[in-house]
RNA sequence: GCGGGAAUAGCUCAGUGGUAGAGCAUCACCUUGCCAAGGUGAGGGUCGCCGGUUCAAAUCCGGUUUCCCGCUCCA
């Protein structure tokens, strides 16, 4: 039996659809783009997600707690956090190809090629040189936009795509959504953000947790929730979104141990993936170069998945040092110290993140579990998702519609239906309806027939191989459950 | 930027001026004794958008938007 993984992300985004995974957001009205609806079948892998993450991350640490912050947030958290400042993008558009670029980028990308084309020229060099001191001392002259647009009119840049000179102005472009706070506001003095990480909720809440959850350094504190950024370039299906969802643990360590620590994190993040069952080859770990590191991260390392689209980032592991607490400390002007019983010492801890964006794991997971296989001639598309992750994990079927077979196809499915998602069906031939079962990725099928009334069994069929069973009745529901684990 | 192609049902597409179709998918009934293909029927379409020609436009003309392919550009 030969089989084809996935090709293409549109075989993704054509199942996702046709089963029921996943909509594009407000579909009758023509679609909003980059935001994305669950379906009956999404809702339950994505919930099934989440619960794994939740029992690796929070249950099965006895250091590591919960919370669930609000979106909403005071608006000084983000002056604190730097995403005021940082969060914002100098952006031109190409009039002619109407496309949309970093400013800060186009002339960076312009800087690197007058190295290239100017090495062993002295005059060459030192002009890249000066466009680089332009570009690093950018906002000082007048405005950081004003400044950015002087370098590319200056240096006649070219947008890389069009090829056209044909420049809007610079323009600042804040990745934050930004909303009204009060019925009644409409002013700008009562703006509240979105927010755009869910990290800042964790941090804000590390003195309460510190106060009354009985934690001692090195000890986490966990969250999955909603975050907005308004992405310039926004596309890829529930790759790159506006509206999406983090799963963050943040984890609060000695300084001076954060380093052993962000290693530690970062294997045991890349098992984690192992273990949901995503094949070893199709990840990896791809260290942040220094110079590219956020503005509050000493390390950084993206965990990669091998998507249709390429190598992408789904996780990232930071060590983001004491930056928040400090800040946090500085603008509120409240103690986020942490003394040391033993060692009888006083410091801000250091943090190392882990934070695995929620979507981009249900399309990990979705674009790692697709098949398309020939058996004997016919194609079967199957999606070979881990047991524990699949939306539905039982197929129920009476071989066929007869009375009899109806019946006891009915009790069990009202038995197993109390401990797992369970599917009833009786429509079509019983090929169909397996096939059915392997493009929703339900791991297994239990088939009524009349040679098991008599003696109380039926057939259980595996999705990954067709193999078939006959187990007893009463045997069904253990036989499941010790599959059922990672 | 240039050239070419495409846009019609959830999907793939047919339909050269005269009542919008097929296959698949969905739903109902029948059939079906283990791996999607049987029968009967049903639901489902502002024919991308705007304008023009015409008694009449999915179809002809003009414009426009989006997508795909090639070239160019960029690396």
């Amino acid at each position: 039996m030969s089989h084809k993984n996935v090709q293409s992300l549109d075989q993704i985004v054509s199942l996702c659809k046709a089963r029921g995974f996943i909509f594009q957001s407000s579909d009758i009205y023509g679609g909003l783009s980059a935001v994305y609806d669950y379906g009956p079948l999404g809702v339950e892998l994505k919930r099934n997600i989440m619960n794994a993450w939740w029992r690796a991350m929070t249950q099965e640490h006895s250091n590591i707690v919960g919370v669930d912050a609000a979106i909403f947030m005071h608006p000084r958290v983000w002056e604190a956090s730097g995403h005021v400042e940082g969060f914002n993008d100098p952006m031109i558009d190409d009039k002619q190809s109407k496309k949309r670029y970093r400013a800060d980028m186009l002339i960076e990308q312009h800087i690197l090629k007058l190295q290239e084309k100017g090495k062993g020229d002295p005059a060459k060099e030192a002009h890249a040189a000066e466009v680089q001191r332009l570009l690093d001392t950018a906002g000082t002259r007048k405005g950081m936009c004003e400044d950015l647009y002087e370098i590319i009119m200056e240096e006649e840049i070219h947008a890389p795509e069009s090829g056209a000179f044909d420049w809007t102005e610079v323009r600042q472009f804040n990745l934050m959504f930004k909303t009204h706070y009060g019925a009644t506001s409409q002013s700008d003095e009562d703006a509240i953000y979105l927010r755009p990480e869910t990290a800042q909720g964790i941090f804000v809440n590390y003195k309460n947790v510190l106060d009354s959850a009985r934690v001692q350094v090195p000890f986490g504190i966990a969250q999955i929730g909603k975050a907005f950024r308004n992405e310039v370039v926004a596309r890829q299906f529930v790759f790159r979104m506006r509206e999406f969802e983090q799963m963050e643990m943040q984890y609060f360590v000695e300084p001076g141990s954060d380093e052993a620590h962000y290693e530690q994190w970062l294997e045991k993040r890349m098992a984690w993936h192992r273990s949901i069952g995503i094949r070893e080859e199709h990840l990896r770990v791809a260290p942040h170069p220094e110079d590219k590191l956020a503005h509050y991260a000493r390390a950084a390392a993206d965990i990669q998945y091998k998507f249709p689209i390429g190598w992408q980032e789904v996780e990232g592991v930071h060590n983001r040092t004491d930056f928040d607490l400090s800040r946090h400390q500085e603008y509120s002007g409240k103690k986020l110290e942490y003394f040391d019983q033993k060692a009888q010492k006083r410091y801000v801890p250091y943090v190392i993140e882990t934070s695995v964006g929620l979507d981009r794991t249900t399309l990990m997971v979705l674009s790692d579990a697709y098949r398309e296989e020939d058996v004997d001639g016919e194609q079967r598309t199957v999606l070979n998702i881990h047991p524990m992750l699949a939306p539905m994990k039982v197929g129920i079927f009476p071989l066929v519609k007869k009375p009899e077979l109806q019946e006891l196809a009915q009790k069990i499915e009202t038995d197993l239906r109390r401990s797992h998602r369970v599917m009833y069906d009786e429509a079509g031939s019983i090929g169909k309806r397996y096939r059915r079962q392997d493009e929703a990725g339900t791991p297994f099928c239990i088939t009524v027939d009349f040679d098991g009334l008599d003696d109380q069994t039926v057939t259980i069929r595996y999705r990954d191989d067709m193999r078939q069973e006959r187990v007893s009745v009463d045997q069904i529901a253990g036989l499941i459950d010790s599959k059922m684990s990672f």
